[in-house]
DNA sequence: ATATTAAAAGACAATTAAGTCTTAAATAGG
DNA sequence: CCTATTTAAGACTTAATTGTCTTTTAATAT
């Protein structure tokens, strides 16, 4: 597996965040988030603490409190989100494991998985929030298995 | 992780089972094989289980026995271990865990996610055993933490 | 102030992956 | 046939990930 459960719902989750930014909605519940996505509250919560440690997010207690994106989903970059809670292990450790990728005594792969692994990172890397939220609501794509993006704009 | 702990062990060993071709050694016993490698010689057994089980390899028992590749290391592509081992979903499933990717309703990273899943696929179906243990015999490459792979023209 | 709302913190349970150990079956050589 | 060697099979343990639950802390509204 590419991405952890914990990192794929943490990209689930700022996907559904952006696209409360388009609607000028600011703090969101993180009830709301995980009944909407269908996550269970208490881990969504301990992957969203992630995200505000790493300034991806901020959070507010109490009523009207809830969590939100620190910056402009256009400046959110995907790749963030991976690091913030994979970390970056995907684009700089060894394909096979090896400590000390890059080393002067490579392994067999490591010429393939440089460039492969590169692919990868610029795919997160060159992919915004906004860019994402704008495509999935354009093409109606799907953010959870039962809920499409388009839902998400008269839900609030 | 990209792959499994499972599979890299497998890669490895099936790396160095090519070398041994090389040097027309046929029937290597696991246990050589996990000393070598420094792989614990139970879990290594079970994997290749896997690799015989998907007629990548051969298995003899008793005195004289061991393990062969059941193809020369030329005919080998790294993809099937991988997939023996791993399974097809990496170059199958939906990167954001969604069930069912190329799915009428496709998530809002499906189309570039297929295509770097390509690039990821490409790089292990191109590459064969042979082609990796040439190349790493070549230019002196890890096979494990400690071991290069000149280091096994002369140790059998 | 008090009650209510919502995140933070952290203990706890379940599941999966990784690794170990024991016993059984097959083969070679004496 | 008997013993040593080596894989096969499967029970078992440990560690990591995933998921649940309870308590605490902070903010709001009455
Ligand atoms: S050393 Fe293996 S990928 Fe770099
Ligand atoms: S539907 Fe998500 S990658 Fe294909």
């Amino acid at each position: 597996m590419l991405l952890s459960k914990a990192c794929i719902y943490g990209i689930r989750a700022s996907l559904y965040m952006a696209a409360m930014h388009e609607q000028k909605r600011q703090f969101v519940p993180i009830r709301e988030v995980s009944d909407s996505l269908d996550l269970s509250f208490h881990f969504l919560t301990k992957i969203l603490q992630q995200l505000t440690a790493a300034k991806l997010m901020e959070s507010y207690k109490g009523p009207k409190g809830g969590i939100a994106l620190t910056r402009k989903p256009k400046e959110i970059m995907l790749i963030e989100i991976v690091a913030a809670i994979d970390g970056n292990g995907l684009f700089t450790e060894c394909v096979l494991g090896l400590p000390g990728c890059g080393h002067k005594k490579a392994c067999p792969l490591h010429d393939k998985w440089a460039y492969t692994r590169e692919a990868i990172q610029i795919m997160f890397n060159s992919t915004s929030l906004e860019e994402m939220a704008s495509k999935g609501k354009r093409m109606n794509l799907r953010l959870s298995d039962t809920l499409s993006m388009e839902d998400l704009i008269t839900s609030s």
